[in-house]
DNA sequence: TATGAATGAGATTTCATTCAT
DNA sequence: CATGAATGAAATCTCATTCAT
């Protein structure tokens, strides 16, 4: 018998995550995905159960390598603001580098498909940061607030530059990347 | 003319936006619609031109009314702490009342359907309040950075706030009202 | 609008009972009824809700048909031999004329389909004969067994005899009808 | 040769049988079928032709099991009437032993595949009874009438009452035995 | 022998939309 | 204005079958 090839996989994913971005959900059919990755409609029923599981797969896929991605080079006996500026530069990193990801994920991110899934992997993306902002917390760095809201105010902005950034409102490039780190440091520091 | 019937553009507008939350974009049909509008799939066509049209229309009606609701009360003249906490305010009340509104947009804005649709009235929602926080920066209360930076940090975590609490992750409730004000005012104060 | 077509609804039932009878469950497709019945596929879904609902309704339909004609003249006033004759004459004659129907009703009774659509109005064809062959019993003229056993004795030899006739192993014809009736009468008398 | 396993033959019949019963032809799939013989949906192939040549050949099985039994211990040396019971009696008991291969057999009967597979070996499983009727018919037991005819009103009732047994609304039982095989007899005798 | 991978063809069903009333 | 009827196109998914190992 042949063997399942990683690569047919791969191919999946990464043509659902361009149509998905270029014509979104409504128009992504499963003819349009196998014909993008070069092979047969049923062939993406040998990977995956149905449209939905697939989709699922690919949602946790991203988001794992989003996250290796954002944590590379991150210790955590690193000091605070070390780390902090560590894993905003990450999350802009792999956010330009990575256009279709990025988009894919915030676009899956606000569809009732995701709840409907109920991955129980879910959380934010940015759970294991969580630590550090707590640390920055007892060193009296961030105000005392509940984490959850200083995480918020720190990153999601992060994310909302990017859209604009690809959708031409507001060009981002790495000259701004000094900038918006300090943004985000001021926006919850103490 | 005006013999067409409001109400029935209401039902199909509200009907929408329902199913859209509930099942997401490639579930929501025109069928599906027209059922739960109480009206015939073809009466849809008689208010709109097609399915496209519709979502575009649909869209434009949600963000006046939500741009409407967030400057009420607002006047130009009136100090700019003042004019930023109801801004806030109104932007938080509106979120908490009207789920249905706030997820579709947050959906739809996330969806290359948008895009797509080149709606000339695009551009961000908290476009009006660019006003003022540019005297915010001109009375120094601000920091000197790009007003669209701003912008999105103070107001973008509001709308995140509003998703977690929606999906149950951080149930937010009038309570954390004035911390949250707080918090966006000392992300971008000078 | 259109006025529905009841010319629609019959040339659906036709196109199916030829095809089911020529090429088999398995292989009728909804699509092929279409054509066969010249109209879209999509217009099936607007007269029935799906394919099992299309046959459950077709199977009834064509019962109700033939217990119409078999009891067609029947009066329980008539002597029992009378009626008798006169029902079995009526069956076979249905059969004879109307191939297609009456295969289709043998090869669905044999179906598991059937029971699992669980039609109320189930139950034999033979039903309302029940009744004569009661009066029969008291009469003297036939066994006392369970009527259930009279009426298996004496009706289902004759769907035998039928289906042997149209596959060709055993020609039927209107000259064998007054041996057979004797045959089904023997087969019970007393 | 002689490698080919037999077990995984008999697996894939009867699994086949099951399914058969259970869901339908149109529903009963190679891969369903393997799934449930614990066999590859290729192994299949190995064994037959095609899923045609499977039914085919599994039919022919089935009808050789079952004349095999029903002609148990018969000898054509014995007087007509103890033949007759005993043929009855192996037929009945068969068919309350062997509920799937019985359905199956009625189901097969009354499906256009087979006349479409033209098996040369088809004819009713009731031949080999002809010589015994005929022997019947010879010395004035029974009635000098087709020895089709006959066969067909003392054997194809009982098929009928098990179905009615199966499908639950006739319960037989061995008590029944002996009624059923004397209105078997009184069916055709002279 | 045995099988997982792979697929073209085709299954059922729904879609957005038009038409006649 | 309003809508049930009608449909071509396309959706998701399964089918029987073949192939390489």
């Amino acid at each position: 018998m042949r063997l399942k090839d990683d690569n047919k996989t791969e191919a999946i994913f990464e043509a659902t995550i361009q149509l998905l971005n270029e014509i979104g959900f409504a128009e992504t059919s499963m003819s349009k995905i196998a014909k993008r990755a070069g092979v047969s409609a049923a062939t993406i029923y040998v990977y995956f159960q149905n449209k939905e599981d697939m989709l699922g797969k690919l949602y946790l896929n991203v988001k794992q390598k989003m996250s290796r991605r954002m944590f590379q080079g991150f210790a955590d006996t690193a000091p605070v603001q070390e780390g902090f500026e560590l894993v905003v530069r990450n999350y802009l990193e792999f956010i330009l580098n990575n256009k279709d990801e990025f988009l894919f994920i915030e676009q899956f991110t606000n569809s009732p498909l995701l709840q409907n899934l109920c991955l129980e992997e879910s959380g934010s993306l940015f759970n294991p940061i969580y630590e550090l902002f707590e640390q920055g917390k007892r060193q009296g760095l961030f105000k005392q607030e509940d984490t959850r809201l200083l995480i918020t105010y720190a990153m999601f902005p992060l994310a909302q530059l990017a859209k604009d950034h690809y959708n031409g409102t507001f060009p981002f490039d790495r000259s701004k990347m000094s900038t918006v780190i300090q943004m985000s440091w001021d926006a919850i520091k103490a």
